[in-house]
DNA sequence: ACCTGAACACCGTTCAAGT
DNA sequence: ACCTGAACACCGTTCAAGT
């Protein structure tokens, strides 16, 4: 964007990542270009290669800065239970927060969330985005696991109960990242938590 | 692929789409493009521009296909209670078809379901798809209905009851689509169907 | 009514060369 | 250690011209 005085930059990679993680909101995937980047840094075309094997690499990264923010956000939410409409001694208590969280988070960033789990494995190969991913589903394996202690499903194996949450979960996600819920039907995060809950309940 | 002997092809038009719905399978969407779909039809690189405005239209009208796809299949499973695993008087025996029939056609055919529903509203602007759409929700409308006539979940909002059971089955298709779950967990669509219903039940 | 070829404005990526 | 410029092999798309 502004020229720049001196011949190394000092800074690229990290402005690399943030112009992208603007650009992605902005113009989704599709339209973000490592050229474009590269413009905006105000650096050849060619430099991010010295920072990125290839646009994978960068797209990778990204992926793990995501799955960082949102290990924050569900650490964040409260899942021990002190945050529940329903009260605390409601056996979802703890599980209302960090669905709460993770949708929240879905809504916010939409293509950020898309992005971290598309195939082509951005989610998968860095250890990274791993370790910040299970710090996430650690939120939730925790709620579900302190809603069966109290009660819960008591009958269903918890692995399964947890991917089953988590499919309800990342069902929504989708729904509000793909817009695939028409306006006039009226839905937005906190009446569907509500029939969420529901559903579960 | 083969030269052909005609100036005219003749059925440009259906081959681009089958070969476009093979390619998308096989190499995914980020690979596909126009100017190879026309390379394997034999023709030139700016003949698919005589029967499509442009790529993206493409595209759509092959969401298009899938929707009735989509709808076929469901429509086919069976929803009205005769097929289930449960018992045919299970509230839940017309539901559980339509889920294994709506996940098992994301599990046969990923990428296609990702374009159908992904963002750009490939699944939105022709009436075509909205029909078949609705042909497909119909059935999930259908079977939710029924259960809760037969006393499932009688308190909650019918529509609040279809989105989140919607919900489950998009946040699963999302997940076989996009292999979030490890080999290792030894999941497949059968065995989630039943923690499935688990929850629901 | 349908197909082609040249042309334009983009991409990602490699590599030898510069500072 | 980092950045550049030319070059290559791709894209989508337009348009005048061909059959």
């Amino acid at each position: 964007m502004k020229p720049r005085t001196t011949y190394h930059h000092g800074d690229l990679k990290q402005v690399l990542l943030d112009q992208a993680l603007t650009a992605l909101e902005a113009d989704g995937l599709e339209n973000l270009s490592l050229r474009g980047l590269a413009q905006f840094a105000g650096v050849s075309k060619t430099a991010p290669y010295r920072h990125f094997r290839n646009k994978e690499q960068l797209l990778a990264e990204l992926a793990a800065e995501g799955f960082t923010l949102l290990a924050e956000e569900m650490e964040g939410a409260g899942t021990k239970g002190d945050n529940s409409l329903c009260g605390t001694n409601y056996p979802l208590s703890g599980l209302e927060p960090a669905l709460r969280a993770y949708v929240g988070f879905a809504g916010k960033r939409p293509q950020l969330y898309q992005l971290m789990f598309s195939r082509h494995g951005y989610g998968l190969h860095s250890d990274r985005c791993r370790n910040n991913a299970d710090r996430a589903m650690g939120c939730l394996i925790d709620a579900v696991g302190t809603a069966q202690t109290r009660g819960w499903k008591t009958d269903q194996d918890p692995v399964s109960l947890v991917l089953s949450v988590w499919s309800l979960a990342h069902g929504w996600a989708g729904m509000l990242t793909e817009k695939l819920i028409p306006d006039e039907v009226g839905f937005n995060p906190e009446n569907w938590l509500e029939s969420c809950m529901g559903l579960l309940g």
